[in-house]
DNA sequence: ATATAGTTTAGAATTATTATAAAGTATGAA
DNA sequence: TTCATACTTTATAATAATTCTAAACTATAT
């Protein structure tokens, strides 16, 4: 138990989460990178069991990653043809996504600035954009 | 059989498919329409049903569907968290998605200018962009 | 300690999509 | 025309992602 899981399980209770042996396990996995993290629940139920060795039940991992999306501390990404993926940059951002390996790699806000933008339809506000720049290899 | 219909089986002979009657049918619902058309395979499948009275086999409508989309007459798009939509308009183009009544209007690409733009990762080269302005009531 | 509300779990149910393989059909050649 | 053949359609089964269910378990406040 060292000082980043009492960080998480203070977390936690502030979000009104119990800090369960499942959720803190979950919460090290996905916050205790330096980089940002895309995944999807396949993605992380492989890394509980294979990296961790940990058998948290499927329907936990699904109930954990949407109480941690809830709060904000998770956003839901989708692109590419298959599944939901997660993303633990909840700021704004944009996306490259690789057609071909379907890969996404972060794209900072600053670093894309939009200069003409449309007027929402009536009685609509826009809340946000995010832009996917579709990449593939040079040849 | 009009002159749409004739219209329709020259292009789908050119493209390598057979003018079945069930793609003609399908070609009516999605081609002959003033603006472009945003649909799931269920909106689809419900207005063969319904609206026309045609029941094509589900399986029919996918294939159908999947093979528009190989030759390029429609556009597959992933927004929301539920399934795959299409659409007719095929050009490069943006979306207004309200994620309050899941519906996506289209945004001609010249209401849109980015202007700046991230360098892609290294070996890959950027093949376009496609941005999605969230929307909601307005308050 | 203990009651209670929140959590986890295995397995069933649901939903979207794809695969299969048999029956049907468009097409071009004879 | 007729016929062979390759392409299509179809019902059904299979797969895959996700959600539901209800019973067992556990954190927490009293």
């Amino acid at each position: 138990m060292n000082k980043i899981n009492i960080n998480f399980i203070a977390k936690l209770r502030t979000s009104g989460l119990r800090p369960t042996k499942q959720r803190l396990k979950i919460c090290d996995i996905l916050f205790n990178r330096e980089k940002t993290f895309h995944f999807s629940i396949n993605d992380l139920t492989k890394i509980l069991e294979i990296e961790h060795n940990e058998k948290i039940s499927l329907a936990t991992v699904y109930n954990t990653v949407h109480a941690f999306k809830k709060k904000g501390y998770l956003k839901e990404i989708h692109i590419g043809n298959e599944m939901s993926y997660f993303d633990t940059n909840t700021s704004s951002h944009h996306h490259f996504y690789d057609e071909q390996t379907k890969e996404l790699t972060d794209i900072s806000s600053n670093e894309v600035e939009i200069k003409k933008i449309p007027s929402p339809p009536s009685g609509k506000k826009i809340d946000g954009a995010e832009v996917i720049f579709k990449i593939s290899k040079k040849i």
